[in-house]
Order: C-alpha cells, then sequence, then structure tokens
DNA sequence: CTCAATTATGAACGACGTACATTTGAAATC
DNA sequence: GATTTCAAATGTACGTCGTTCATAATTGAG
C-alpha cells in the first residue's frame, strides 16, 4: 500500500499516541510495544517511525500530555476554594488522586529516563514548572512578606514532600503499613508543615553547604 | 565445557550480583543485559539462569542488597548523635546522600516493578519497613505519649516527603528551580515539619474518607 | 493518461530474555 | 588407573523487540 489519505500526520500523531495511553493503561509499561501501537491505529510499525523518531519521543509525547492533564487537575481542584489552606490541601489530595488513578501514565512521565547524556525536553521542564508555580500561588498569602525565592523554596520542599506520598502510594511501596488511605498522610504533611512555617520563629532556615555529589 | 568447581553457586550468585550493580553503574537500567552480566563474571547465560530465575529474580536480588545498603546507612548516620531532632536530620541528609550516590542502584530499587499480578518479594517489604521503624524510632522522642499509631503515621508521612525529595533530587526533575542543594531541602520538610508537629493544638488529626481507588 | 512525488509497507537486522538438548569434566565405583 | 555416572556448563535455537530502508502503492499535477 502506499498513501492512502485517511488520515493525516497529525491525526495519525494523534491516535498513535492516544493508543499509547490506551495500552499503558490496560498492559503496563512493559506491555507496550511500537508494534502494538501501530496495530491499535492500523497502520504498520514502519508507518510509526515517521510520525516518531524512535520510542523514547513517542514516550515523551505522552508525558507531555500527562503533565498537561495534571496541570489541569490541580487547577481544578482549587477553583471555588479561597482558603488558602484548604487549596494547598486540595491540591494536594488532586495530585495524588491523580497519581492513583492514572497509574501507568503518573509512572511513565516519572520513571522514563531518556539515554545517558541525551537533552532533557524543554516542554516537559515548562510543565512541571507551572505545577510549582500553581503551588506558589496557594502558599504565597500563607506566607506574608517572604521573599520570593524563600517562597520557591518553600514550595519546592512542600511539594517535593506530596510528591513523595504520591511516589510510594502508586507503586504500593506503602503497602506493608496497613495504610491505604492517603488523603491522611498528604492532609497530615500539609497540616503540620503549614503549621510549622507559620510558627517560625529565630529558628532560622539554615543554608547547609552539602552540594549535589554527582557520583556513580 | 563441563562442571569446572572454579566458584560455587554462592560465589557465582554473589559475583553475578556485584557484576550487575557495576554495570548498573556504568550504563545504567537500559544497558543491563544477561548476557553482559553473564559476561562479566566469565560464564554463559545459560548458566545465569542456573543462578537466578530470570532477570527480575536478579534485579530482586540486586534490590534487596540496595535494601541493606540504605539501612546501614541511615543507622550510620545517627551513630552518636543524641538530639533526636539532629537524628531525624541527619538520617534524611544521609538517605538523599545515598540516593545521590548511588543513583542507578537506588533508582532500580523504586522504580523496578514486577510483572502485573506478581506476589510482593517479602524480603525488600521487610527491609522497608525496618527502615521506617528507625525513623520511628528518632521520632519517638519527638512525640512524647503519642500513640503508637499515630507515631507510625507520623513516621510514614515525613519519610514519605523526604522520599519525595530524593525522587526529584535523583531522577533531576528538579533542575529547572537551580536547587542543586537538597540538604536546603531536605532540612527545611524536617524542620518545619517537627516545628508544626511540636504546635499541634486543636488541630486534631482529621481522618478523611478518601481510600485508595483502584483504577487503571 | 502519464508520471513524478509522496506515503505506507514489510522484510530484514542485530540484540534481547529465555529454554533446553548436548557436551564436558569431576567424582564415585570397580 | 580405567570406567561409569551425573551434575555443571555450554551453545544453539526461538520468538519478540526497536529500528532501518528498499520497494510498492497511491495520489495529484501536467
Amino acid at each position: 500500500m502506499g498513501r492512502r489519505n485517511l488520515h493525516t500526520r497529525e491525526q495519525q500523531t494523534e491516535m498513535a499516541i492516544a493508543a499509547t495511553e490506551l495500552i499503558l493503561v490496560r498492559e503496563g509499561m512493559q506491555g507496550l510495544t511500537m508494534r502494538k501501537v501501530a496495530d491499535a491505529i492500523g497502520y504498520t510499525v514502519g508507518n510509526l517511525y515517521l510520525l516518531f523518531q524512535n520510542q523514547d519521543q513517542l514516550l515523551l509525547a505522552v508525558n507531555e500530555r500527562t503533565a498537561d492533564a495534571i496541570y489541569v487537575a490541580l487547577r481544578d481542584s482549587v477553583e471555588g476554594i479561597a482558603e488558602p489552606r484548604a487549596q494547598t490541601k486540595a491540591m494536594s489530595a488532586a495530585y495524588i488522586e491523580f497519581g492513583l488513578r492514572h497509574a501507568s501514565r503518573w509512572r511513565l512521565m516519572f520513571e522514563h529516563s531518556l539515554p545517558v547524556g541525551a537533552a532533557r525536553p524543554r516542554a516537559i521542564e515548562l510543565r512541571i514548572r507551572r505545577m510549582f508555580e500553581l503551588v506558589e500561588n496557594g502558599l504565597r498569602p500563607q506566607m506574608p512578606g517572604a521573599p520570593e525565592e524563600r517562597l520557591r523554596l518553600t514550595a519546592t520542599t512542600l511539594w517535593s514532600g506530596v510528591h513523595g506520598i504520591c511516589v510510594l502510594a502508586v507503586t504500593g511501596k506503602l503497602r506493608w503499613s496497613g495504610t491505604d488511605n492517603f488523603r491522611d498522610l498528604s492532609d497530615h504533611l500539609v497540616d503540620t508543615f503549614l503549621l510549622g512555617l507559620g510558627n517560625e520563629r529565630g529558628t532560622g532556615i539554615k543554608r547547609g553547604t552539602a552540594r549535589a555529589s554527582a557520583a556513580e
């Protein structure tokens, strides 16, 4: 067969991404192959390589969507919520909820890594950054007068923590503890952290000296 | 060739695990193959399958060691430190330090997942549990009179948070933020969280209702 | 209708995880 | 020391993977 004109390049790309997500959901990352994706959209493997340079690029495209979806989920979660603390809690709950509900896509996003030395994709970084900005916005009213850099540090810290709960929840690494209610964990983290934030007095953030030591 | 008696089964197993770790360090998870491991220990692939049922079992053996190493690192990090808060901070710093220094092995441990429906290995769970107990021990003096279940919840929460920082640090997902000093992040998290813990008053941990909804 | 340009194909390649019949050599028996 | 025995190690084979590319099929322009 030659040119079929059934779908444009863009349509095929769209279909391929959607098919990848579906396979990911149904069979996990290990069940995903280029051939399955090609079959699912009614084309051959060779054709898939006219759409994506390689498998990594396809997965990157999927991750880009996932990042968008997370952003939207977080943004929606604070809609209509005025109280800053409630906003932060709602966002963290929404984040974990998303991770659990879309486990395979979420894991692909955070576990897939490019071959060594490959350039980190701008698009994904940008989206992670936007996500953190959302957190900063919710945090700002709770830290009146704090310099912007301090706000960023705090947002990064808190959200890394929330992310940690999500990681362990999604990968089932907390199963031994009997904890199946992750909302408790995230609420506890956010509540306690924010409480501590409001009670800082003379504690003074210590700027440590240990730098990231690249090894191994 | 037949029986060579150069190494016992146990020695070969040991060699295989060590070789796997070395390859992991040098080439990452994607560079790891059964053939490379076999070559590295001077045996053939077939022989490797007399030592490990399959690749997953080999990786599990590696992960078991990693878990032990983390445990030891955490235990050593609090040696000679009396003050509970300092203990907790030292442990979290040691945890992140370990993750950064042994990135590939650390990632393998937390990102490798068995095929769907496979039983979670007891040995690994046990080791994760022991690690959390270490955290609980450091936390206990800082929560006088707290019931054991609450202590466990708190330890899980805090350590999930530390883990989150570690994940993002190790996978380079925080690179955009200019943060290369992860000790700042973990100290900030621990300080603020513990401060909040000491100031709880009428806040009362809310027991949420959202359960883990298995989906996708 | 013809023909160049484009699009999709499918065969092929090397590498992978894994299985297993075959061969090798150490030890047991005589 | 020769022979037997049997575990240990080999190496070939199979199916699948990601990826490439010569080839065939289809389209739109002239």
